[in-house]
DNA sequence: GGTTGAGTACTCCATGTTGGAGTAGATAGT
DNA sequence: ACTATCTACTCCAACATGGAGTACTCAACC
C-alpha cells in the first residue's frame, strides 16, 4: 500500500460525495478543491487507479453509445482512511509565489518591469476575486442543497477570499512604495534605488512588519481553549 | 538549452548577489526565497549543474582541507537571462492549503478533528510569525546593508506578513463559527450540522465573502496608471 | 590526545507532479 | 454534411519531493 499524498485524500472526498468517472472528478476537483490545492488534469485522472489498487475506491465499466467510461465508487476501506486521515495533524499551507521572488531580484533588471509584475500580478487577483464572487454568489443563494456542508464550504471559501483580498492590498501598497521613491528621485539620480526615500521607506517598511507580527503574537486567541 | 522553472532564475538571483557553493544557496534560499517558493535541498543542489550546463553559470573548484568544494558563479549569459525573464509576464502564486481542504471535507470525520484541525494550523502559522519577527527586527536594523535591495526585501517580507496575519484571522474566524454551532446544538441534537444555527452561519458567511469580494471589485486602484 | 557532536557539503533514489501533445467518440449548431 | 466544442481519457520527458546515506571539518570537553 503506497503512501497517500494530499491527492488521494481530495479524490477520496470527492467520491465519498457521490461516485463518477475521472472527468467529472476532474471538473469538480478544478472548481472547488483546486482553487486551494491546484493539481494537473493528468495527475487527477491518475489518482483513482491508485486507488483502486489498494481497494480504497472500485470503479465499474459503463456503456455510453460506442464508448466505455469507468465509474469510480468509494469503498468501506477508502472511507475508513479519509476517516483517519482527518484525524491526523494538518500540514502548513505551501506558496508558490512567483511575484515575490520577483520582487527580491527586482534589482537586477528594469524598475518598470517591476511595477509591471505588480500590476499584472493584481489584473491577475482582481480576476479570482470577479470568479470567486460569482461562485460565492451562487452558494449563497443555494446554500439548503448542501445540507450539512455549507458551512464547510463557506470557511473554505472564506480562506480563499481572505488570500485573494490579501493580494489586491500587497498589490497596492507596493505600487504606492514604488510611487514614492520615484518622487523622491526625480531630477539628478532618478530611479536611483539608493535614495534617501527608499532606505527610508525600506526601515518604514520593516516597522510595519514587525507591529502587524507583533500584534499577532501578542494577541492572545480570542477565547482559551 | 533545456527550459527555466522559477528555481532557475532564484539561483541565478542569489548567484548575482556572490558567487558561492551550493551549501550556501541551500542556505541562503531556504532562509529567504523559501518563505514565498519552498524547495527541496536536493532539487537546491542540483540547479547550478543545470544552469552550468547552459553557460550560464561557471564552477571552480576549490580546495578546502582535504576536501574539494565547487563555487559557482554567474555568468553574463546568467545576468542576461535573469534580465530578460524579469520583463516577461508573472505567474499567479500557487497555493497548497492543506487546512483549507480537510476543512471541505470536515463532515467526513469527527467535529472534534475539524477543530484540532484549524488549532494546529493557528499554532503552526503563530510560530512562523514569530520567526518572521526575528528576521523582519533584524532586517530594520541592518537596512543599510542591502543598499538599494533593502526596500525589496521588506516588500517581499511585507507579502509574507500578510499571508500569515490573515492565515491567524481566518482561524479566529473558523474557530468562532464552530463554537457558535456547538452552542446552537447543544441538547436534542449536538453536532448536528444540518442545525438552523449551522445555515444560518453558513449564509451569513457567504453573504459576508460577496461583500468582501464586492469591495475589492469595486474598489477602484487608489491611484491611475 | 581522543572522542563526540554539530555543522559542512554533498549524492542517490523511488515516487509524485507538471504541462503539453495526442486520440477519439459525442453532441449541437449552421 | 461540416465543424466546433465537449466528453473522456492516455502518454511522456522533465522536474520536484523527502528521506536516507556518505564523509569530511571543527570546536569543545574530559
Amino acid at each position: 500500500m503506497a503512501a497517500r499524498t494530499t491527492l488521494s485524500y481530495s479524490v477520496l472526498g470527492l467520491l465519498a460525495l457521490r461516485p463518477m468517472n475521472a472527468y467529472d472528478l476532474v471538473q469538480g476537483y478544478t472548481r472547488s478543491l483546486g482553487q486551494v490545492m491546484s493539481r494537473s488534469e493528468a495527475a487527477i485522472y491518475a489518482e483513482p487507479k491508485r486507488l483502486e489498487a489498494d481497494g480504497l475506491v472500485m470503479s465499474t465499466d459503463e456503456v455510453r453509445g460506442r464508448r466505455m467510461v469507468s465509474i469510480y465508487a468509494i469503498t468501506d476501506a477508502g472511507r475508513a482512511e479519509l476517516r483517519a486521515w482527518l484525524a491526523t495533524p494538518t500540514g502548513f499551507p505551501q506558496v508558490d509565489a512567483e511575484p515575490a521572488l520577483r520582487v527580491v531580484f527586482a534589482d537586477q533588471g528594469d524598475p518598470e518591469h517591476l511595477r509591471a509584475t505588480i500590476v499584472t500580478f493584481r489584473e491577475q487577483a482582481m480576476a479570482r476575486a470577479i470568479g470567486l464572487h460569482a461562485i460565492a454568489s451562487e452558494y449563497r443563494d443555494g446554500v439548503g442543497l448542501y445540507q450539512g456542508r455549507a458551512l464547510f464550504a463557506a470557511m473554505s471559501g472564506r480562506f480563499v477570499t481572505d488570500l485573494i483580498v490579501s493580494y489586491v492590498r500587497w498589490c497596492d501598497w507596493a505600487l504606492e512604495q514604488l510611487d514614492a521613491i520615484d518622487r523622491g528621485s526625480t531630477g539628478e539620480h532618478a530611479g536611483a534605488l539608493t535614495s534617501a526615500t527608499a532606505q527610508a521607506r525600506a526601515v518604514g517598511a520593516f516597522a510595519d512588519i514587525a507591529d502587524l507580527l507583533g500584534d499577532v503574537i501578542g494577541a492572545q486567541p480570542a477565547r482559551d481553549r
